[in-house]
DNA sequence: ATGTCCATGTAACGGGTTACATGATTGC
DNA sequence: GCAATCATGTAACCCGTTACATGGACAT
C-alpha cells in the first residue's frame, strides 16, 4: 500500500518517469521503503487508471519512449490525506539474523562469534553510508532545490538511521563479549 | 522462507501443535518474526510432506483433534545447516512512519508534532513491554527448562530490542525539538 | 569483449494478510 | 449475554521478488 504513497510523494516534488522514481528511492527512502522497477511500472499504471497521476510521452530513439508522470489534483489530495493521518501501530519487523541468533544457543561459541563479527562488518559499512553518502546528498539536494522544510525532515530520518546503526554496533560489541564469556 | 526455520527451531525445543507454536512465537520471536495461524497450518503441512516433521494425533472432544508435530532427523539437519550459515546481507526494512515523516516537510508544524508524540506513546509502551514482560518471561523460561545457553541468546536479542526502543525514544525527543525550532 | 546506464515492460511464483467456517468451554 | 481460549483449517487476494525480453550508447 505504501509504494503508492512513495510514488505520489516523489511526484509531489515534480514530474518524473518510473525509472527516475526508482533512482530517487534508491538514494533516499530505500532505507525504510524500497521497490523494484518490476513493481513500480505496474503500480504507476494502476495509479494512472485511478486518475491519481497522468503521463506525457516523450519520444526517444534507441530506448523506449519516456513516460513522464505528473501528480493529478486527486492524487495530491489522496497523498495529503494519507500524510496527515497519524500512524497508530508499530510496524512489525522481520529480521532474519535475530531469528537465527535467537536459536543459536545450540551452536558452539565460535560459530556464533563468526556470525556476530560478520554483522559488525555489515553494519560498519551501513553506518559509513549514512554518514558519508546520505548526509552530503541531502545537503546538496536542499541547496539545489531550496527545499529547506523537506530537508529538515529528510535529515531527521537519516539521523534515526545513523543512530540505529550505532546502537546495533554497540550491541554487537556487548553481544560478542557476552558470548565469549557465557556460551 | 524463515517461517519454516522458526517452526523447525521451536520444534527443536520439543514436540508441539501449530497452535502452541503460534503462542511461542507471540511470546518471543514476534519482535523479529511473526506469522498468523492461517500461514502456520499450511506451512506445517508442507514441512510434513517434505519429511522435515512428523505428527501424532491426539483425539479431543468438542475441539478439533490435536496434531502434535515432532522434528524429524532430516528436519534437525536442515535446521542446523540454516542455523550455522552466516547472514550475508542486511535485511531491508519497511517503516511506514519514516516514509511519512520523510514527506512531512509540506505539513504544518503541529500535524508533524502530533505524529511524533503519537510515536512516543507507542514506543514507550513497547519499551515497557521489553523490560517488564519479556525479561521476566525469559528468566522464568530458563529456570523452568534449564536452557541456560539458549537463555543467553534470548536475552541478547531482547536487549537489542530494548536498546532500539531507547534509541527511538531519544531520537523522538530530538526530532520534536528540531521540528519545533525549524519547521 | 564485458559491463553499466538508459528505459520500458510481462509472467510466474512465493509469501503473507484478511476473511470465512466450526464449535465447546471458561471467565466477566 | 459477550468475549476470549482452545484447535483446526480453506479461499481469495495483495504485495513483492525473480526471471525474462529488448536494444542502443558509452566506458574499461
Amino acid at each position: 500500500m505504501s509504494l503508492k504513497y512513495t510514488l505520489l510523494g516523489f511526484l509531489s516534488f515534480g514530474p518524473m518517469t518510473g525509472y527516475e522514481l526508482k533512482k530517487q528511492m534508491d538514494q533516499s527512502t530505500q532505507l525504510f521503503w524500497h521497490a523494484a522497477l518490476s513493481q513500480i511500472y505496474p503500480t504507476l499504471k494502476r495509479l494512472e487508471e485511478q486518475g491519481l497521476v497522468t503521463f506525457d510521452v516523450e519520444p526517444q530513439s534507441g530506448k523506449p519512449d519516456k513516460k513522464i508522470y505528473t501528480l493529478s489534483e486527486a492524487g495530491q489530495e489522496d497523498f495529503m490525506t494519507w500524510l496527515s493521518k497519524p500512524v497508530d501501530k508499530l510496524s512489525p519487523r522481520k529480521v532474519p539474523v535475530l531469528l537465527k541468533l535467537f536459536f543459536s544457543g545450540v551452536l558452539d561459541k565460535e560459530t556464533v562469534l563468526t556470525q556476530l563479527r560478520h554483522q559488525q562488518a555489515l553494519h560498519r559499512v551501513q553506518l559509513a553510508y549514512y554518514e558519508q553518502e546520505i548526509k552530503p546528498y541531502i545537503e546538496q539536494m536542499v541547496e539545489v532545490t531550496g527545499m529547506v522544510r523537506e530537508g529538515v525532515m529528510w535529515e531527521l530520518t537519516r539521523q534515526l538511521g545513523e543512530e540505529n546503526e550505532r546502537t546495533y554496533l554497540r550491541w554487537l560489541e556487548q553481544a560478542i563479549e557476552t558470548v565469549e564469556e557465557k556460551l
